[in-house]
RNA sequence: GGGCGGUUAGCUCAGCUGGUCAGAGCGCCUGCCUUACAAGCAGGAGGUCACUGGUUCGAUCCCAGUACCGCCCA
């Protein structure tokens, strides 16, 4: 253990790592099966891909995780915290597809087969990083159970729910334009296609009319797709075209014959206010080619070449090519009627971050209309609830405008459709089928497929496992608002549809956090932090260096002064704030739904666990070591603090239970900085020195109740100081506070809340008033104190205010009168006083208070304030005019 | 095009079922090495709460509009 008096600072480096290693070794994470899910808490974590490292929005999510894990643990709940790894289809096989190409290897080259080994390689090498990680930030998930998405149980469960989806129909397979991307070369969902905006070159064609009497001319920025066209459409509404409705066109450079169809879908005002439509290569056209029964004639393959039927001089190019092609021949034939920059919106692939290619393709589809409607109940019910609630309606909105969910991938990292054919036959089973001849579709189900199953396919699901009984359904979600769909939304129908329960009961959406130019942080701009860089120290992103002005100014020009740089920070490297610094200053931060990280947040943890730790030395080297006695208050300082401590706990208990996690953070820095050390420590110094039994079991009381408080927001620390505490035994993450959940309103006390407040309010005006007069820090003035309400705190307001206040008689001669609550105190002498500044000051607390009292006057002249505002206030107005008055009395 | 969120101190952000709510941290200024903490303590300066109207006895807070900024869905 740390030794308490040599360290005068809290050091995070040194009690981390033992810390953790006690927890993990203790068992505590990892709960038996037993009782219900509706006693039981438990979360599922949201699966990191198995490849992948902590980023900041894992830190932030697992810190809020941990928070309620920890918190719901210390309230005598069983807590389950569900951990695994996602096996991330695409940036997996990505990853490992890059390595093989630095080998000079290749995908194809080694073969599929192979190729899945080495992911399985892979994985066995880095797949254990992030969990690593989530014990550095103190996650208290049970890492005995650590599920994967590919594990066989997980792979059987899957194609069950396929082959059971199968067979109520809601999964076909069918020819359907997909987003194709050529980056992955496969089709990807709708959801992980992103719009950007790209300026286009905008061509204007003159497609001839078959009659022989001029053009039509239409409009397009693909001009190479137009060797797939089939029709094309205007207005019925434009005068311009409507008499060339029906007619016929001929398709320059192929010959073919189009026909002149009338279609709403066509905004006159674009372009030419002529469309032509190629059904196979664009998604529009391919809804109107459906509704006017076209033909689908391809130009552009899956490997993004012209295919056969174009014809053959353009077979064969890549789209650019061919696109260059094209627009030369038409130039050549004075068939282009013009050309001019264009900008619009075009999806790319977040995958790849290639541009998409529509495509029409063979494809396995999920139809999702059926499975939503529950899911929409159970949001509309509330037996799902979001927090914040707003993201309800993002929910709800996409829901009830759901698509078929195109599920298919061609890839070979993934849960292989367990779909066979021969000929024209398809079987779909889990096991396959018997008999010669049959091919396995090659493809695996999307990543979000098997996501979509993780809360209770991870407790065994589809066996009745105790583990189900017990934490299924889960009780939280906590996840990023870019998911919601991917995945919240998903997990709530298969939920629903497989196990007929929702999978949680309350899905918190995160606030992303940001770099400091407001955009997500990004690894390739070097906006990223990592988080494991913050607990140990690391480079510092040269983005944050410049973290806003006022670390960038320079200190002034007070010269010899070490500071302005900010305490313990060095230019380009962050300081090992550690787990408990990081963990409270992401929590004090996620406020918003964006947010921008801030370095300071994590100081500020860091002054917190600093401060805590120094409260906790300075109680634990005061006391002796004799016997405990009851904890009973006995003086006004400790009531308040009783008090106080009441009211931090109700206020950090009541933010954790509404998912306001940066209040609860905030609402525990105050208590501690703000009430048990600014005031409290210091209002008992002189009786800790005293040494009185009474206080001495007060104090541990305070700081065990204090560490218990803090604890599911910086557990290491806590811990660590929990194992100090005479009288304690266990670990902290283990104990049970009845009070924790208990009402505060017994432990209140009004009475001493409102003496100490009057003391403080006094020394703080008393501080004020001294240094504006000149006094010397250390300089004890004489007074008397003449104002009401100060019994049980005189002599406190007298120490902490550097007054003396005995001895003073009332015929001396005053050179100063300092209004505090309930009256003044008189300065009896003051050597050193600057009587000017004095004067000076009292003159603007005059002031000050003449232009209040005016205020509140001109309030109470006003019939309409005094005939419709609440008796309530309007008395409170009173109260507080005559309360100025008495003041400005008194000075 | 539809929707959501934001605009409060130099910076990052709280506060908003309308009435001591104008706050915090950092930064800045001043003074203190006061035997828990100088990564500290004490004090202080600093804001027309984006703009324009409206509702109200009373608006940072509610409503409408405007201007920027960000995100989501088409």
């Amino acid at each position: 253990m740390v030794d308490l008096k040599a360290q005068t600072r809290y050091d995070p480096s040194e009690v981390e790592p033992r810390i953790a290693a006690r927890w993990l070794q203790s068992g505590l994470f990892h709960p038996d099966p037993e009782g219900t899910a509706a006693e039981n808490y438990s979360l599922a974590i949201p699966p990191p891909n198995v490849t992948g490292v902590l980023h900041m929005g894992h830190a932030l999510n697992n810190s809020i995780q941990d928070c309620l894990a920890r918190h719901h643990r210390m309230r005598g709940q069983r807590v389950k915290w569900i951990l695994g790894t996602d096996h991330a289809g695409i940036a997996t096989q990505t990853q490992v597809e890059r390595s093989l190409v630095e080998q000079g290897s290749s995908r194809v080259q080694i073969g599929r087969d192979r190729f899945v080994e080495r992911v399985w390689q892979w994985r066995e090498e880095y797949g254990g990083t992030i969990v690593e990680q989530l014990k550095r930030l103190g996650a208290s998930c049970d890492y005995d159970v650590e599920r994967f998405t590919m594990d066989e149980l997980y792979a059987q469960a899957v194609l069950r729910v396929f082959v059971a989806l199968y067979e109520k129909g809601y999964i076909y397979r069918d020819r359907y334009m997909v987003n194709w991307d050529p980056g992955s070369g496969s089709a990807i969902s709708d959801l992980e296609v992103e719009q950007r905006e790209v300026t286009d070159t905008l061509y204007s064609i003159d497609y001839p009319l078959a009659s022989g009497s001029g053009a039509i001319t239409v409009a397009t920025v693909r001009p190479e797709t137009m060797l797939a066209d089939s029709a094309i459409a205007v207005n019925p509404q434009d005068e311009r075209y409507r008499r060339l409705i029906g007619e016929t066109a001929i398709l320059p450079l192929v010959g073919r014959k189009l026909r002149i169809i009338a279609d709403d879908y066509v905004r006159p005002e674009f372009g030419t206010g002529a469309l032509k439509i190629t059904p196979a290569h664009d998604s529009n056209d391919f809804e109107i080619g459906r509704r006017h029964s076209l033909a689908q004639p391809t130009a552009i393959g899956e490997d993004g070449r012209i295919t056969a039927d174009a014809p053959e001089r353009f077979q064969g190019l890549g789209i650019a090519e061919a696109q260059r092609a094209v627009v030369s021949e038409l130039d050549a034939q004075g068939l282009l009627a013009r050309t001019e920059p264009y900008a619009h919106t075009v999806p790319f692939s977040q995958r790849s971050g290639q541009r998409i290619e529509p495509l029409i393709s063979l494809q396995w589809f999920m139809a999702m209309e059926q499975l939503a409607a529950p899911a929409i109940e159970a949001v509309t019910s509330g037996r799902v609830r979001f927090h914040p609630a707003n993201y309800a309606k993002v929910y709800l909105d996409w829901m009830h405008n759901i698509r078929p969910w195109c599920i298919s991938r061609q890839l070979w990292w993934g849960h292989r459709l367990p779909v066979w054919y021969r000929d024209l036959e398809t079987y779909v089973g889990i096991e396959p089928p018997r008999g010669e001849g049959w091919e396995r579709d090659p493809d695996v189900l999307d990543t979000w497929f098997s996501s979509a199953l993780w809360p209770f396919v991870t407790l065994g699901w589809p066996e009745q496992t105790p583990e189900l009984r017990a934490f299924y359904p889960t009780d939280a979600l906590v996840t990023g608002r870019d998911i919601i769909f991917l995945w919240v939304a998903r997990m709530i129908m298969m939920g629903l549809e497989f196990t007929g329960a929702e999978p949680f009961s309350d899905v918190h959406i995160t606030a992303i956090i940001q770099a400091p130019d407001g955009r997500r942080m990004s690894k390739s701009l070097g906006t990223g932090v990592d988080p494991t860089d913050l607990i140990d120290g690391g480079p510092r992103p040269p983005v944050f260096e410049q973290l806003d002005d006022s670390r960038a100014a320079l200190p002034g020009d007070s010269g010899g002064r070490a500071r302005g740089e900010g305490a313990g920070r060095r230019a380009g490297e962050f300081p090992a704030y550690g787990a408990d610094a990081v963990r409270w200053g992401l929590l004090a931060m996620s406020s918003g739904q964006d947010v921008r990280f801030s370095e300071d947040k994590v100081a500020q943890g860091q002054q917190l666990t600093n401060k805590l730790w120094n409260a906790t030395r300075l109680i634990l080297l005061g006391v002796s070591d004799r016997a405990r006695a009851a904890v009973t208050p006995t003086s006004v300082e400790d009531r308040w603090m009783l008090s106080r401590l009441a009211r931090a706990r109700a206020e950090v208990t009541s933010r954790i239970d509404g998912f306001d996690f940066s209040h609860a953070a905030l609402a525990l820095y105050d208590f501690v900085y703000g009430e048990l050390c600014d005031w409290y420590l210091e209002l008992v110094k002189p009786r800790l020195r005293a040494g009185e039994p009474e206080l001495e079991a007060l104090l541990l009381h305070v700081l065990t109740e204090t560490v218990a408080l803090a604890h599911p927001i910086i557990p290491f620390e806590t811990e660590e100081i929990y194992a100090h505490i005479p009288g304690t035994e266990g670990l902290l993450a283990a104990r049970v506070d009845a009070a924790m959940a208990g009402s505060p309103a017994a432990a209140i006390d009004g009475a001493a809340e409102a003496a100490v407040q009057r003391a403080i309010a006094a020394v703080q005006g008393l501080r004020s008033w001294r240094d504006q007069a000149g006094v010397r820090a250390s300089a004890t003035l004489p007074a008397r104190l003449d104002a009401i309400g100060y019994e049980d705190t005189r002599e406190h307001v007298a120490r902490l205010a550097r007054l003396s206040l005995n001895g003073a008689g009332d015929d001396e001669p005053v050179v100063a009168s300092v209004p505090v609550p309930g009256g003044t105190v008189e300065i009896i002498e003051g050597p050193e006083l600057d009587l000017a500044a004095s004067a000076r000051r009292r003159d603007e607390q005059r002031a000050k208070l003449r232009s209040e009292i005016e205020r509140a006057e001109r309030k109470l002249a006003n019939e309409g304030f005094v005939a419709k505002a609440p008796p309530a206030v309007v008395g409170a107005e009173r109260d507080k005019l005559a309360r100025l008055r008495e003041e400005l009395e008194a000075l």
